[in-house]
RNA sequence: GGGCCAGUGGCUCAGUCAGGUAGAGCGCUCGGCUGAUAACCGGGAAGUCCACGGUUCAAAUCCGUGUUGGCCCA
């Protein structure tokens, strides 16, 4: 089944050079030499969008094409290669999909870490029912993630994937499949055939999944995943079943459990699912046999009342015996004893009500008008106005204690004639499982509940349970033989009502237990089970917990120590076909009920073929039933055979720890890996699989199966709901691969704390995530053709060459060290399970950091033509940066960080990025204190612009200085030190900072008056001491200052108090300001942007105006990067086309103009062939440019 | 019915452990840039920190009650 998957692998080719799919067609239609053209890089992309594209991928990989082998490309060909201009996700997907097959990239990079530590994830194997839904995909990437970032660093990690495929679910999707109804129709259909069906149906699945999973990157080992249904599997839950039994641990014997009456088949705790349904709600009189008057109790399900064996007191709580009556004619919710209306709430409409009408009359015969009925005191109120009673008197009183021992009459004597009697039975006991709620005594059946049972077992009842496990009543229950239980209920009542026992008739609205696959409500009865005794090694599994460490902490130490705490032994049976097969056999015509002491449990396929009595090939036989059912073991005259149950489902996965290493078939692996250090959940799996390998590898080995749990929360609505396929509330990973591409949809789903909380998917987020891989993939592919014009060699030109390091300036630093804390941060997050921080950290370098400050600023370095060690450092840098960034994203977007890498690599690299070691910080190049001046710079750099933009002054126009006015000495420091890269960075000629000591002396400072303050003191002066001081200009912020200023003006005394004004500061006349935030500090300098024009400034201005249109022509048309110009530029205002011949040199190297010449030299005046001339208008002159490429013009 | 987790601008979340002027990204809006160009940069508006009560000089943060959502249990 595995196999159809498989490809046959191409041959690795050992060093070779890891390109992609080369850009020639197979017609050979390009010359891939040509350096260029631009062509596509995917030979085979396919561009219409499909949900998925893993089958189409696999059938294009044709080996036969000879290029795809690895290397088929001259080495060094697909370096600095033109790339795509927009990351297109499916592009780079098919390709790198493609790439991967080519050089086994898979393959090689789990044999790259072959030897090294070993690493033991186990795969919780998910349930192969349906397609990956979003949970399962988050869980599997999240996986994805830590498999290959443990690789990266080091290990040599297990990724043997699992599949959960048997079990009830399955049978029942087969069913409807088949459209039965019940056990019978399987028998009839044969359970062999059955079982082959359940089989196919599972293999199915199993295919989906495996391809859903593939589809968004997964790396595991698809080809040889393990499977529940596999014989070496099987015996690994037999083995464990049977050391468990060796302790002493499996049992066999009555229970209450909940039944599943269409599966017919006992469900665990675990399986049963609450839902809110509509039950009779019935307060019913047992008539007292030895004295006056009735116990009432209540009960949701009537038809239990036939198996009454007793009923149970609080020994503690008062009872009291009332005697209540009613008018006869009133309604029920009149007014109770003490005279305050009680509304009465019934879920029914009133019903009630009406039938006690009718009814009156006869309750009145009986008992001369009045009931006395036994109630808790605290309930009785309650209990007379659900009755319909007008009024009450208190008769009597006691203890619950001394009402045991008081005998009742079965109030369905005559329709159950066999119902318990005798032995004590019908009598009141105590019991610790009564509240004072609804009556306060409960009616107590030990062939159904589980408490009923337990007390019913103490006080030594034999359990009567008068229903069969389709949910029939035996004729043990007489009247309703044959009956199924809840369609019983209606006789019941009725029955009730007719022997005068039925108080009140309601509904209530309350949460049900149903079978967790088939939807129908379950019924608690006591049947034989087979259990293992998980109660007996309590105390073990609450220690061996502590011996795990789960993230976050507190899933363990509340969650998942309250579910083992609370956890009843695990009912491990199962009535049904699709599962383990129970390996024990018991003696022929034994009873059930006490078969532990003489039964055979087998552990191994070796161990059957031996003691069965059939010839039995260990190799090749099939544990599945009904191979099994056949086989009898004889030993000392006795002959054994197989108990027919399968085991729960659960059962199953437990023992994947050791299951996943083939135990017990072969031990190498086990010994020297279990348990595992790591296994990932949802939280829905501490009362599933986190538990279920506790209570089996506590049973089994005495220890826990995992070191280290991490358990994510449940993938919800964008709105907050839970999904839920069968109301069509879901949204699809197929959708949101189809929409933004594999890489984009793991970064959000990666970008959510894995930590128990939940995640809300959004598509914003999504989209968002693909658009910052857009701007990595811009950051990336930016410098390309100048590195391959350049003939930037990465392994000649590297960090580590003095020379080079030598060239390197501000900016390079910086972003190398921010690269060194960015890879702390992101090392630091993976190893406490947030790989959700590292991924903010990542995403907050490339677009901070790199695209939208260090691309910035590189710019200029890589478009000049001449060589220069700043080039060649800038070179070096961005390789080192881009190299890094895609090693640290690889494990997140696997897809995109290949591709980027493929093109970056060369001969002597590994074949993929994922063979890659994960960076470490390099303290070397980490310079905290240049990351933080560079802090404070980005933040003079805002204000300035801010400052700029208040005057309306572009970028492209220079202004003669700025002035950084800092408040305290760091910054003044951080902004002396760079200077240079702020003039550069605001385009000033010129930048002057005043630190602590000297302050910018042409700032002047004003003051607003406040008059509410200065009328009333000056009185009529007031106007004119308002006046001076909104005229007055003081170098300092001092009052002293002011009041001299002010003085002058209206004349002394003036006489100023501080809360009469507020300074305001006033920057010379052209200077704009703006405060200076400093992230997490708040403002602490102010800057001044002297925007005067001088005739410098506006030559510069116009010139570099026109070099923005030339250049925006140069691409218009096309031109290549390094294409020769013919220029001609006309300005119609004298003056400007002088200010603009200044800077004719800088013109025509930045536009890399070989000749400037006149309009009329233009071969094509029109600039319709070759050329172009536009007419634009620059700060209203207007301006006519012509542009033309020489090799065209020279033609 | 009980337990655990969560609730912060329109959206997604940080900040809560350790109380001290509420932050980011997206979206919106205004502007800028222009050989990264369907990209990029800057400014701005936008918050009852789920509600109520308590502790405290001071609460998004600690405590209590309630409420909404998710998971688990009965």
């Amino acid at each position: 089944m595995i196999d159809s998957l498989s490809t046959t692998p191409t041959t690795p080719t050992p060093g070779s050079p890891p390109t992609l799919v080369p850009t020639s067609t197979a017609e050979g239609g390009i010359d891939p030499s040509a350096p260029t053209a631009t062509r596509y890089r995917f030979a085979l992309y396919c561009r219409h969008r499909h949900r998925r594209c893993r089958h189409r991928r696999r059938r294009t990989r044709l080996p036969d094409r000879p290029f795809f082998t690895a290397g088929a490309t001259p080495p060094g060909m697909s370096r600095f290669e033109p790339v795509a201009d927009r990351y297109d996700p499916h592009a780079v997907t098919e390709g790198v999909f493609e790439y991967w097959d080519a050089v086994d990239a898979y393959e090689r990079t789990k044999a790259h870490r072959d030897g090294a530590e070993r690493f033991f994830f186990v795969d919780g194997p998910p349930y192969t029912s349906g397609a990956a839904h979003m949970g399962t995909t988050w869980n599997k990437t999240l996986k994805d993630v830590y498999i290959r970032y443990l690789r990266m660093s080091g290990y040599d990690v297990t990724d043997r994937p699992g599949y959960d495929m048997h079990g009830l679910p399955i049978e029942t999707r087969v069913e409807e499949r088949l459209g039965f109804e019940n056990k019978n129709d399987i028998e009839e259909f044969g359970m062999e055939a059955f079982i082959n069906e359940c089989k196919s149906y599972a293999d199915e699945q199993l295919e989906g999944l495996q391809e859903d999973f593939r589809s968004f990157g997964v790396w595991m080992d698809w080809e040889n995943p393990y499977r529940t249904v596999t014989p070496e599997y099987m015996e690994a839950a037999w083995w464990a079943f049977s050391q468990a039994a060796e302790r002493g641990l499996v049992e066999e014997g009555k229970r209450s459990i909940s039944q599943c009456p269409r599966c017919e088949t006992g469900i665990a705790n675990n399986e049963v699912e609450y839902e809110d349904v509509e039950d009779p709600s019935v307060y019913v009189t047992f008539d007292l046999a030895d004295r006056e008057g009735s116990l009432v109790i209540w009960t949701t399900t009537p038809w239990t009342i036939p198996a009454n064996t007793f009923v149970a007191v609080d020994p503690d709580l008062t009872y009291q015996g009332v005697r209540a009556w009613r008018n006869g004619d009133d309604g029920a919710d009149e007014e109770s004893a003490d005279g305050e209306s009680v509304a009465i709430e019934v879920t029914d409409g009133g019903r009630g009500a009406e039938r006690e009408n009718e009814d009156s009359g006869e309750h009145m015969d009986r008992e001369g008008g009045s009931d006395l009925l036994w109630i808790a005191a605290e309930c009785v109120e309650d209990v007379l106005d659900h009755g319909g009673y007008d009024d009450y008197e208190v008769v009597g009183e006691v203890a619950g204690s001394e009402m045991a021992g008081w005998a009742y009459d079965h109030p369905l004597a005559d329709e159950v004639p066999g119902h318990a009697a005798g032995d004590g039975a019908l009598s009141v006991y105590t019991a610790d499982y009564v509240e004072a709620d609804r009556t306060g005594l409960v009616h107590s059946a030990p062939g159904h509940g589980e408490e009923d049972f337990e007390r019913g077992t103490e006080l030594g009842f034999e359990p009567f349970c008068p229903v069969v496990p389709d949910g029939t009543f035996t004729d043990a229950a007489g009247d309703y033989s044959g009956q199924f239980v809840r369609e019983a209920n209606a006789d019941i009542r009725s029955d009730l009502d007719a022997g005068g026992h039925l108080l009140a008739d309601e509904t209530y609205v309350h949460s049900y237990g149903h079978c967790w696959r088939c939807g129908t409500g379950i019924v608690q009865i006591v049947t034989d089970q087979w259990f293992i005794g998980i109660t007996e090694i309590k105390d073990e599994l609450l220690a061996n917990i502590a011996e795990s460490e789960w993230h976050p902490e507190w899933a363990r130490e509340n969650r998942f120590r309250d579910f083992v705490t609370n956890a009843p032994d695990w009912n491990v049976s199962r009535q049904r076909y699709w599962g383990i097969p129970l390996p024990i056999w018991v003696p022929e015509g034994a009873d059930p009920g006490d078969l532990d002491e003489e039964t055979i449990i087998v552990s191994t396929r070796e161990e059957l073929a031996e003691r069965a009595d059939q010839e039995v090939d260990p190799e090749s036989i099939d544990l599945h039933r009904p191979t099994v059912d056949d086989l009898t073991i004889t030993e000392n005259g006795t002959t054994y055979r197989r108990v027919p149950d399968v085991f729960d489902v659960w059962l199953d996965s437990s023992v994947a720890s050791w299951g996943t290493l083939d135990y017990p078939e072969r031990t190498e692996e086990f010994e020297e890996l279990w348990p595992a250090d790591l296994v990932m959940e949802a939280h829905d799996q501490t009362r599933g699989w986190f538990w279920s390998q506790l209570g089996m590898g506590s049973a089994a080995l005495g220890d826990i199966p995992y070191k280290e749990v991490l358990m994510h929360g449940y993938a919800l609505m964008p709105d907050g709901r839970g999904m839920s396929k069968s109301k069509g509330i879901t949204v699809e990973p197929g959708e949101v691969l189809d929409e933004h591409g594999a890489d984009a949809m793991r970064l959000f789903l990666l970008s959510v704390s894995p930590q128990g909380e939940d995640m809300r998917f959004s598509w914003n987020e999504t989209a968002e995530m693909e658009r910052r891989l857009n701007i990595l993939w811009n950051v990336f592919r930016f410098p390309l053709p100048y590195m391959r014009i350049d003939g930037f060699d990465p392994d000649e030109t590297v960090l580590a060459d003095p020379e080079i390091e030598a060239g390197l300036e501000t900016v390079d630093r910086w972003v190398l060290s921010r690269l060194q804390t960015t890879k702390a941060k992101m090392t630091a997050a993976f190893d406490e399970f947030r790989q959700d921080r590292a991924v903010t950290a990542l995403m907050d370098f490339v677009v901070e950091d790199v695209s939208r400050f260090y691309v910035q600023a590189v710019r200029e370095r890589m478009w000049n033509e001449a060589d220069s060690a700043g080039k060649r450092a800038a070179y070096a840098t961005l390789y080192r940066v881009l190299r890094e960034t895609v090693a640290l994203i690889a494990p997140f977007a696997p897809f995109v960080a290949e591709e980027i890498y493929t093109t970056l690599a060369g001969e002597d690299d590994y074949s993929t990025v994922h063979m890659l070691d994960w960076p470490t910080a390099d303290e070397r190049w980490r310079d905290a204190t240049l990351e933080g001046e560079m802090t404070v710079l980005r933040a003079i750099e805002e204000a300035g612009s801010a400052a700029r933009q208040n005057e309306g002054r572009k970028l492209r126009w220079p202004v003669s200085r700025i002035v950084i006015d800092a408040d305290d000495a760091t910054v003044a420091a951080a902004a002396a030190a760079h200077r240079e890269l702020i003039a550069e960075r605001l385009n000033a000629y010129e930048v002057i900072v005043f630190g602590e000591d000297d302050r910018f002396e042409e700032l002047r400072y004003s003051a607003d008056a406040d008059m509410s303050v200065v009328g009333p003191e000056f009185g009529d002066r007031a106007d004119d001491v308002v006046g001076a001081l909104n005229d007055a200009r003081v170098p300092e912020r001092s009052l002293a200052a002011l009041e001299r200023e002010v003085e002058q003006r209206a004349g002394p005394p003036v006489g100023l108090t501080e809360d009469m004004v507020t300074f305001v500061t006033e920057p010379p006349a052209e200077v704009a300001a703006a405060p200076v935030q400093v992230p997490g500090e708040g403002e602490r300098a102010s800057v001044y942007v002297d925007t005067a024009i001088t005739d410098d400034i506006e030559a510069e201005g116009y010139a570099r105006e026109v070099i923005r249109r030339v250049q925006r022509m140069r691409k218009d048309l096309d031109l290549d990067l390094e294409e020769r110009i013919r220029l001609a530029v006309a300005i119609e205002d004298d003056r400007v086309a002088d200010l603009v011949s200044e800077h004719r040199d800088l013109i025509e190297s930045e536009v890399r103009a070989a000749e400037f010449v006149d309009l009329e030299e233009f071969a094509d005046p029109d600039g319709s062939t070759s050329g172009r001339r536009e007419k634009w208008e620059i700060e209203g002159v207007d301006v006519t440019i012509a542009v033309e490429p020489l090799r065209e013009a020279t033609a």
